[in-house]
DNA sequence: ATCTGGCATTTTGCATACCATATACCGACT
DNA sequence: AGTCGGTATATGGTATGCAAAATGCCAGAT
């Protein structure tokens, strides 16, 4: 007799209450408009868990876990708000996002293969033609986002893309309160094609102060223009 | 009647029973020598809530936050356990940090004051003379400590300092069993002296070069010559 | 009319009780 | 003797109960 070799994957995910609490409030936060209004938002204990149907203790460990990645500010007996971040908050966690970034875009040059690089390529092969990035904005917005993504993948570094995570969540909440800028949309893609340039003539230097760059243009776009953050 | 106008700081800390818990466990854990033996460190939630005389609620709130942070590996229905970095993780850290300490460099050549940048030199003042490095190393080590702190004050980016501190923390337990290395240390004064005269003479890019490669530098010390990780 | 002090209500923080599951032990069977 | 299955126990996950604290309201005083 032989012991049939099924390569099986164990699975201990036994994915349990708490979990599923969090990844259900953290995307009920991310996708909601935070800063539409200027009132903060509650997140009572008791109503969360009557809602969901569970007890306060799942909820309370999921809004534990929430406040540790920023998501969410409780005042000891006070309660649970949905966090709002300052500007100086905002432009920090771009500056901290350029020094990902860039890390990351040297790695690429270093570790990545052709192929792996070509990929990036191909994500803004649609948008080739004048005017295309116009005229299919919210389009090219998610191609924007994969292409940030897909550096951190590229860069191999799992610590990276975990530390971005929740960066990019929070920009996004940002963004959703930021009108959809034409003029920035054609400059991001030059500043995209150039990276990539950077990237496939591996150029660590190049490619690391080009992301950069694009950052803290970010940055600085977000300093002189976004007036609506206190 | 005039309102008398003392310059009160408002008191917003009612320490809670969690955080004081988090703490506790959390300088337990740092300050435990984690790599020494084998086999893996449980955290029983009862026993721990025994000997600090709470009940458990408070402890797994203490719990789960430490697990974001990387302190504590928590398995559905197993339970804790300290967690154990493993080589790739830690190689993983030491390139986050780079990116991160790179890019505090690049603010201090712009935003820092020179007498900010001159309390740097003054931090090693006392290792001038030769074989003092050698001679002094425990000491020495808690030098090196506050200089790579002091870039991240000096940076006067906050989150970068935030996001660093938990990595600092747990580099802290590698070194732990890292046998204090004395050609190492003299060639890593060597380095922090070349950083502060970049960042004196505000060459931003050599700065951040030189901060980023003495990162790496260890980074690659720890590749070759740290066998003990998984 | 405004301010102050106390009471009521609400809500969190902590404790405890209960339930589900994983492990370990032990006996029986092959 | 080794293996399989069942049961017991231990431990984490969840629910609930209780008390302290904070807010809001109302009455009374100035």
């Amino acid at each position: 007799m032989v012991v049939a070799n099924l390569s099986l994957k164990a699975i201990d995910s036994p994915v349990v209450l708490k979990d599923r609490i969090y990844n259900e409030l953290k995307s009920a936060i991310t996708s909601m408009n935070v800063y539409a209004d200027d009132d903060e938002h509650r997140l009572d204990e008791r109503q969360l868990s009557l809602e969901l149907g569970v007890s306060r203790t799942p909820v309370r460990e999921a809004l534990c876990r929430l406040e540790n990645e920023g998501f969410v500010h409780t005042i000891p007996r006070r309660g649970a708000f949905v966090a709002r971040k300052t500007k100086k908050e905002v432009l920090e966690m771009i500056t901290v996002w350029a020094a990902l970034e860039s890390m990351a875009a040297r790695l690429i040059t270093e570790n990545a293969s052709a192929e792996e690089i070509a990929t990036l390529r191909e994500m803004f092969s649609s948008y080739d033609e004048d005017g295309a990035v116009q005229a299919r904005i919210d389009e090219y917005s998610e191609a924007n986002v994969s292409f940030h993504q897909a550096l951190f993948r590229l860069s191999r570094c799992d610590l990276l893309s975990k530390t971005t995570e929740n960066l990019f969540l929070h920009m996004r909440s940002i963004r959703m309160r930021t009108i959809a800028e034409k003029d920035r949309a054609s400059r991001s893609i030059i500043d995209h094609m150039d990276i990539i340039e950077a990237l496939e003539a591996r150029d660590t230097e190049l490619a690391e102060r080009l992301v950069r760059q694009h950052s803290l243009d970010l940055g600085r776009h977000v300093e002189e223009c976004v007036d609506w953050l206190p």
